[in-house]
DNA sequence: AATGAATGAGTGTTCATTCAT
DNA sequence: TATGAATGAACACTCATTCAT
């Protein structure tokens, strides 16, 4: 009795994003130079082999996790933020919030900023071809910022590099996500504080 | 005619010095697994054989670094700074200050941080035997985050988190120094706002 | 569709058995810092890997052999030969023609004998933990060697002296035997000589 | 005032000779490739480079030792025995109780002794080129044995063989003098039973 | 002449990758 | 397809040799 061979490759499937899945955790744990076969393997509960049977080297695997890492879903639902007809530093509370709750949530989420962010500091690399994702989200954050200056919300200086700032913050708290034990999270409004003026007059508002 | 004793430990002392020195910022930029000997000491312009003359092995050298970076004249600095006469607000803003000033002159300094806090980030690790250093200076932010809330220009929070945020700013600016090539440091003032509450209005408060 | 477990078990006993024992007669000839892993792996026909998926380092490696080397199975003959109800003249008889016979059909024996010897010269050494073998077997033979004297067959002298001397031929024919390649294999007779009265007028002191 | 040439000659000789000396015992131990110059210039009480002003090489030394442990005043003396004109037995007691003797009292003639021996083991190599001080040895003795078989005193075999196991048994020795700490030296009879037929009963003749 | 720090070829060891099962 | 033993290139480390002092 033959499996079917959509049952197959469904199994592949499965077996293939079980590895993805588990190896993005790892490397953004250990690095990649950090990341043994034998240990990842061992991590994920499966043969050294098997590995090479779904990803052609260490690389392409990492490569692969790229791929997942830069999907653009995320870059979406920035723009659709950024575009909503509300104060800049609503969508700041509420990016902020947001970001925080999902950092705090999803270990994986937290495994893709870290990663994302090392690819950024690593340029002159041959692992970093994709940065787009990055310095899309930086882009709409930005944009955000230029309206709250002019809603005179959001504290002045160049958008990007206070842009650069937030998502630095955010890549921050997805190590400490990784790897601290005992949580030490930040509140949102902690985190907006980098952007927003003193909002502590403001009680009303949100 | 045998070399002095004195001139030849001199010598070594100095070698010594650069080694450590040097490795320092390499094992700051690529890690401990993504440093091989052969380029470090291409790096440092010395032969693989010199590392072996003076550490016993690339693990030492790593340990080594951390007697050095683990100084304690920074501690007592902070020590210093926490119980001078001053406002909270003036201590964080001086610190703030000092600290964004150094990082941007003194690479050194970045890789010291950066170490540091990538030590805490592995505490289940065998190279983090000491983490006092860090610990300490934490301690000390922490004791001025509560004058500075008796004195209502510090945010409400746990002094503790609160710091832990403060320096968590700074590590993340050290790796900045380190891996990018275009400086987007910010200003003492944009640290500052981790803590104080809105300085834009500040003739009325202090 | 993985190999099963027991013939993987199979397998890895079968190439750890081969390396010990290829690797004992190698050692023997070469000595510890005499043998390099690179000319030790082409002798035995394998990867240099493969001797650390056996073995943690050549120091285990060499440690292990000593482990096959003093099985006590000789120990247990020994024994048996001691306390069998015949002359001590024939006991030294039929161990030296069954050592000498051993030895010339045997290499690795002769292997064994060196490389047990050889660490009994290194006593203060790290390689030298379990010397029992050796002096069990000095000890049966010595037992013999009183048994001897009291029925006037062997010379007379401390008997200890005496079965060391004995073992020490039988090492000096083990290296004869690892060394040379034209044999000059003394007989039995000639090696009971170091311990047994003239032979040759036998017929009488029986 | 510089020194005159010939002091200056003098003190080098002096030099050359105490490494010589001090290297010969050290080889004789750790074989050449168990001993590290550093080890061995720091056994010898000098700087590793002062070995490198005498001689040009590891290997050059190694040489250098056996010109000196070969010098040709044993096979004079050996030659003078042989053609005495006293028993065979009584060279061969003479002889034995000569070398045993000398073992005895002299390191450097037990490490001159396992030197020689050791290069005979190892024929296909580059550092047994001149093996004819051991051969000769044993000729004489071969000779002296023909001489006593002929006389009834010595026992019947092969005269080479013989002669080959008897200086064996001083290799043996030798070993055991320059490895053993509590000395367990045979007898001057002990060794000459090896040859001799019963001397027990012919207690008269020393 | 004597020193010992520096060197780099050579040796021990690791680990990404292959392949027979 | 999944396995893990085997591989060898690459890496960590050693040690005979050199050379400035």
């Amino acid at each position: 009795m033959p499996k079917s061979p959509e049952r197959c490759q469904e199994i592949r499937q499965e077996m293939r994003s079980k590895i993805l899945h588990e190896s993005m955790l790892y490397f953004a744990k250990n690095g990649f130079s950090g990341t043994k076969i034998s240990d990842l393997s061992q991590y994920i509960g499966i043969a050294q082999g098997t590995i090479y049977v779904y990803f052609q080297s260490k690389e392409d695997l990492f490569q692969e996790i790229f791929s997942i890492v830069n999907n653009h879903q995320d870059i979406n639902d920035m723009k659709c933020l950024t575009y909503l007809p509300i104060s800049a530093k609503q969508k700041i509370l509420q990016l902020s919030h947001s970001l925080m709750q999902r950092l705090e949530q999803d270990e994986s989420y937290a495994a893709k900023i870290t990663l994302n962010t090392q690819m950024m500091f690593e340029k002159n690399d041959f692992r970093s071809r994709d940065t787009t994702y990055q310095s899309e989200l930086y882009k709409y954050v930005a944009k955000i910022i230029k309206q709250g200056q002019k809603e005179k919300t959001v504290v002045t200086g160049s958008a990007m590099k206070l842009a650069d700032y937030y998502w630095g913050v955010i890549y921050l708290y997805a190590l400490k996500k990784l790897f601290t034990t005992k949580y030490e999270m930040i509140s949102a409004n902690d985190l907006a504080r980098i952007l927003l003026k003193d909002e502590t007059k403001k009680g009303s508002e949100i």
